[in-house]
RNA sequence: GGGUCUGUAGCUCAGUUGGUUAGAGCGCACGAUUCACAUUCGUGAGGUCAGAGGUUCAACUCCUCUCAGGCCCACCA
């Protein structure tokens, strides 16, 4: 034991670790050695997307790694399962550009088949850089069971569901108004799209008798209806009219509504509405039965729609129509200076066109899911299984937020016009290519099914041809949990594991994500998908800014874990932070607790250096000494406040605690007490069993945070129960119960403040090092305990001091000063106790009124009484010392 | 516009059912250091807990308002 490096060295050890914990099968449950019967216990990876590798806001699955080493320690039956995300449109994408960078080439030039091709290598490399990734953060997931969003069971699932909820109702084709992304040439969802402030002219034409507005012209060249406020006076005469007017493309003529969706302190008052291309106009044009008309197409160009002008770009038609309108002195006014909200994909960045095209969706308001025995939509089993508690939200918060989410939801766009991801089961006919065939009406019916159909229902034709669109990604990843168990067969896993304990991911996907899959969890299984969601928060630099790359300030988690360890960026990420807070990350911290890692090496290596056999204590060991007596006391308040904390998801506070215990009670203290008086003890020198069962506490209780050192000292143990600490039994309180007398934690209490004193007094006074004091006066509490007061304080006790003489504390005296100047102390000495007067006088202030003493718990009036006692004591001592100085 | 979070020592943050003369880490200053650890040890200086009211015997903690920042949602012709 003597060659154990002094520094610890993280990176030979954790390899060699990862290595051994995989090799156990221990992260899979069925190798796992527990009763039959134990609890079950399961988290399901939030997958990570196979666009890039990993980055910090990864690195945050620790808190899993947490709950999940915790729950393998408590004997449950724990599963941790791994997989990933296709993430269609971010990955078709990423490979497009790649494609485009290196050969030139569309996604058209090369074909669907090759696209899928180039992707799933791209995919493959990544999935295996992230694998290792996940590996090296220490993760102890379930390898034997990952999934991918995109494996052939999970397509099967996703495509039996989508045809399940298309028979129950829920899922349907329409036309309707979507956000159309011209570049990525795809639909998105609500949630997809972001807004970007723009300045851009704003244009007021003269329109019949009402002046409009917009900073789209090129949408308005088929504008025939004009919308008023019913209320607005000035306008009151047009209601229902209609009257020509001269236009982009000739004289036309508009009709009047009068609908309260006008603001008539807005502009004018009156607005033309383009209903294709508007949300708020494609609502009004439904209501008022207006023809619906795209004016502008997939490929960001007029149809044919717009006559003359069709094929010119949304920019070449702006330009055209301000033109035309200008001839004809129909332009008012050009507002140069208005900015307004643009919108725009938020994966490219392109603004988004809004525009009629038919797209599959999903109802969310039709009641036909079964919960509970009653008939309800989605929406309202979304809500009512987080108002009836089957799911919590920590920190609760965001309840609000989620229902307030879930109550504006509108019928959710599930088709995306991509190549890559889950193919939409539904099939068209297109059967009068072949002879004699007659294609009926029927035909134009889409056949929703799993599998390819042989021939068209309706007329026989073996002529079919597939939706080309796919699925939004976070269909499939809203049936997350139950898909990667094995659903809809009923396995065994299905039945052990689902639902999940926990879902544990950033809050930032509370509503792409997690709101999804309480949608489609509680529709396919009539079960929750989870019990509790804790959301953390994102990972941002030490001025709270979010990491990217322009702005330079992105931490490789691999680099971190490589400098300073995995387990200091593991304590680092988990501090400093509650759950729902925004968590600052900057290398200084990271490497405060690469410095803490090493002291508990070194504590560790003190101990296995110490004792004649490092080996696993198990049953606490005899307590000898007042400072055994204590340090356990503080092992088992540490313990007790451990679990409290964990239980409540506490685990930045949790791990504070342990901090202390480690570095403050028991090396600062009980370490350097131990080396003074266990070589007295003779019986125990070479055995100190205290120290190895409290060491073996530690490793336990530190193991969820910090696996990598704990396991590894755990290693160089002799009879050690299980062959892994992470499978150890977890401490409970009552592993470190005791039956002691409180004097023992009072007298090592006091004897610590006696210490501090004489050291602050040597410091402040400038009292050379070298020098010894002298101690006199009654010991008080801290009797027995000279020899460590001297030891410690650098004094020697004496009955009869010599010369000056300073009062200390507790009636303790100070002498042995050369060449000490006191009047520093004097001022300072009179300074505290101005203080503590003044805090008297507000005690007793306190203790006499009798509000405070009818009113008050009499335990918190006995604490106040204990404080005036104590500061009363104070005053003594400093108005002795005080006589003394002077 | 609607919602929500944050504002505590120079910096980053704790402080969970209201009861300490308000805490930690880093940084800073001073002092130590062959004996587990300089990735160390000891000591110290720093805060009217954003501001103003209110509830209470008691408020960093609860309520109202104001100020300053962040985020989410909705987006207007």
């Amino acid at each position: 034991m003597n060659d154990l490096p002094k520094a610890y060295d993280p990176k030979n050890v954790e390899d060699d670790i990862s290595r051994a914990w995989e090799a156990s099968g221990y992260f899979n449950p069925d190798t796992l050695p527990i009763p039959k019967n134990a609890e079950a216990f399961s988290i399901v990876l939030p997958p990570p997307t196979v666009t890039s590798t990993l980055h910090l806001g990864h690195a945050m699955y620790v808190i899993e790694d947490v709950m999940i080493r915790h729950a393998r320690m408590q004997g449950k039956r724990t599963l941790w399962l791994p997989g990933m995300d296709h993430a269609a449109i971010a990955t078709q994408n990423k490979v497009e550009r790649i494609v485009w960078d290196k050969e030139k080439k569309t996604r058209h030039d090369l074909g669907r088949e090759e696209l899928i091709r180039r992707i799933d290598a791209f995919v493959a490399d990544s999935r295996s850089t992230i694998t290792n990734q996940l590996k090296k953060m220490g993760f102890s997931l379930d390898w034997s069971r990952e999934r991918f969003t995109l494996d052939p069971a999970i397509s099967r699932a996703v495509q039996k569901m989508f045809v399940d909820m298309h028979t129950d109702g829920l899922i349907y084709r329409g036309s309707r108004i979507v956000n159309w992304c011209p570049r990525c040439q795809s639909t998105l969802a609500d949630d997809e799209v972001e807004y970007k402030e723009e300045r851009t002219p704003f244009y007021y034409f003269k329109y019949g008798p009402f002046s409009i507005a917009t900073v789209r012209p090129e949408t308005k060249i088929g504008d025939k209806v004009v919308i008023v406020h019913p209320k607005d006076k000035r306008y009151t005469k047009y209601h229902g009219k209609t009257f020509p007017l001269p236009w982009i493309d000739g004289d036309i003529e508009a009709r009047v509504i009068a609908d309260e969706a006008s603001d008539p302190e807005l502009g004018s008052g009156a607005m033309t509405i383009t209903p294709a291309h508007s949300f708020v106009d494609f609502e009004l044009a439904k209501k008022y039965g207006i023809e619906i008309e795209n004016i502008i197409g997939q490929d960001g160009r007029l149809t044919n729609a717009a006559g003359k002008y069709a094929g010119l770009t949304t920019q070449e038609a702006r330009k055209k129509f301000v033109e035309i309108l200008q001839k004809k002195g129909l332009v008012e006014k050009i507002d140069e200076n208005y900015t307004h909200n643009l919108t725009v994909c938020y994966r490219c960045g392109t603004a988004v066109e809004p525009l009629v095209s038919p797209q599959w969706f999903v109802d969310v308001n039709k009641p036909v899911v079964t919960w509970k025995g009653v008939k309800k939509s989605l929406k309202d089993v979304a809500i009512e299984v987080v108002k009836s508690g089957d799911i919590e939200i920590i920190p609760d918060r965001f309840e609000k937020t989620y229902f307030q989410w879930i109550e504006n939801l509108h019928d959710w766009c599930i088709s995306r016009q991509l190549w890559y991801g889950h193919r939409i089961p539904v099939w068209y006919c297109v059967g009068d290519e072949h002879e004699g065939a007659v294609c009926k009406l029927e035909c134009r019916q889409p056949v929703v099914q799993t599998d390819h159909p042989i021939e068209c229902r309706y007329c026989g034709s073996k002529n079919l041809r597939q939706d080309p669109d796919t699925l939004d990604t976070w269909f499939s990843s809203g049936m997350w949990t139950f898909t990667t168990l094995g659903w809809p067969e009923k396995t065994r896993d299905l039945k052990t594991f689902h639902p999940t304990n926990v879902l544990e991911t950033g809050y930032d996907i509370l509503f792409f994500w997690v709101a999804r899959m309480i949608l489609m969890t509680t529709y396919a299984t009539g079960e929750v998908p989870f019990r509790t969601v804790y959301l953390h928060g994102l990972v941002r630099d030490k001025e709270g800014r979010k990491m990217s790359k322009s702005l330079g300030n992105i931490i490789d988690p691999l680099d971190m874990s490589a400098k300073y360890g995995t387990d200091a960026l593991r304590l680092a990420l988990m501090t400093g932070t509650t759950p729902g807070n925004d968590v600052n990350l900057y290398e200084e911290k990271i490497a405060g607790y690469r410095n803490f890692v090493n002291k508990f090496w070194n504590i560790a290596r003190f101990i296995l250096t110490t004792v004649e056999t490092p080996r696993y204590v198990d049953t606490m060991p005899t307590l000898a000494t007042d400072a055994d007596r204590w340090i356990i006391s503080r092992l088992h308040e540490t313990t007790r406040g451990v679990n409290k904390l964990m239980d409540k998801y506490q685990y930045g506070l949790a791990i504070e605690k342990l901090y202390r215990f480690t570095w403050n009670d028991l090396a600062d203290w009980y370490l350097e007490i131990a080396k003074v008086e266990r070589p007295v003890i003779a019986s125990e020198a070479k055995q100190s069993p205290l120290l190895l069962f409290i060491l073996q506490n530690l490793l336990k209780l530190w193991h969820p945070y910090a696996p990598f050192i704990t396991e590894h000292v755990y290693q160089m143990l002799n009879g050690h129960p299980k062959n892994m600490l992470m499978i150890e039994t977890w401490p409970n309180e009552k592993t470190t119960q005791t039956t002691f007398a409180h004097e023992s934690e009072r007298a090592i209490l006091a004897m610590q403040d006696i210490v501090n004193a004489i050291r602050e007094k040597r410091s402040w006074l400038a009292i050379p090092y070298t020098t010894t004091l002298e101690l006199s006066g009654k010991m008080g509490k801290a009797k027995g305990l000279e020899h460590l007061i001297e030891h410690f304080g650098k004094v020697k006790m004496v009955k009869k001091p010599q010369g000056k003489t300073l009062a200390l504390t507790n009636g303790l005296s100070l002498s042995g000063f050369t060449g000490v100047n006191f009047e520093k102390e004097h001022a300072k000495t009179k300074k505290e106790l101005k203080n503590l007067e003044g805090y008297i006088t507000g005690l007793a202030k306190k203790l006499a009124n009798e509000k405070f003493t009818s009113n008050a718990p009499k335990n918190i009036i006995e604490q106040e009484r204990a404080k005036l006692e104590a500061a009363t004591e104070r005053v003594k001592d400093l108005k002795n010392k005080l006589k003394q100085l002077t």
